[in-house]
DNA sequence: AGCACGATTAACT
DNA sequence: GTTAATCGTGCTC
């Protein structure tokens, strides 16, 4: 079944690491599109400011129009355009009035594989989902996902419960790509994978 | 009104 | 290892 509210109105960190092993879905035309999210990331938890995330860096720590849907209700889609290229999906987090959300980086793909190759240029399955753009690319997730319910009985983009993994079975790391991010925030390991799956971003 | 830059990727040398 | 692609957003003037 579809995960819903109560199970991201939780801190970022914690949602990040029960989302591992989960499976995020997409319809499309008829047909479903999915893959087992095997990488995360968290931005901004509520006891500590985080200069790494977007609803901190900009504007004081107060909502914009970019950063609006992170400050809202948990459970809705925050997607960001980065690079002037590429879509980044984040799940907002937390409570209402706090900038939480956290970053899909990966996908092990299980459902729609030739859909994805087709729009992924035939790329092979190994290169299909295994970064934040690239997963946003193979489900077709663009700006018009921006503020959208994942909690939606009707909504054509979900997570699909399953069984929580094992501890052991979680590794975690510093974030990628956060630039002039000051220290402390910059080494922070806020970033969740599955240990040993050949899917987790490169 | 203008400008610097980014939670990346792919194609180079 | 290096770099182009490419544009919305937020900040400064």
């Amino acid at each position: 079944m579809r995960l819903q509210r109560p199970f991201f109105a939780r801190p970022a960190r914690v949602v990040a690491q029960d989302l591992l092993g989960k499976r995020l879905v997409r319809l499309v035309n008829g047909r479903l599109l999915a893959g087992t999210i095997v990488e995360t990331e968290a931005y901004c938890d509520s006891d500590q400011p985080d200069l790494a995330c977007h609803g901190h860096r900009a504007n004081g720590g107060k909502p914009t129009g970019r950063t609006a849907v992170m400050f809202g209700t948990a459970g809705f889609a925050y997607v960001y355009f980065s690079y002037g290229i590429h879509w980044l999906f984040n799940v907002v987090t937390g409570e209402p009035g706090q900038a939480n959300a956290v970053l899909v980086r990966a996908l092990e793909p299980v459902l729609g594989l030739e859909e994805m190759q087709r729009v992924r240029n035939g790329r092979s399955v190994a290169q299909l989902t295994n970064g934040p753009a690239k997963l946003t690319q193979a489900l077709q997730i663009d700006k018009s996902f921006n503020g959208a319910n994942l909690c939606d009985p009707h909504g054509v983009l979900w997570i699909e419960d399953a069984p929580p993994l094992l501890p052991a079975a979680i590794g975690c790391g510093p974030r990628i790509g956060l630039g002039k991010t000051p220290e402390p925030w910059f080494s922070m390991p806020w970033r969740y994978w599955v240990c040993g799956n050949p899917f987790v971003s490169v």
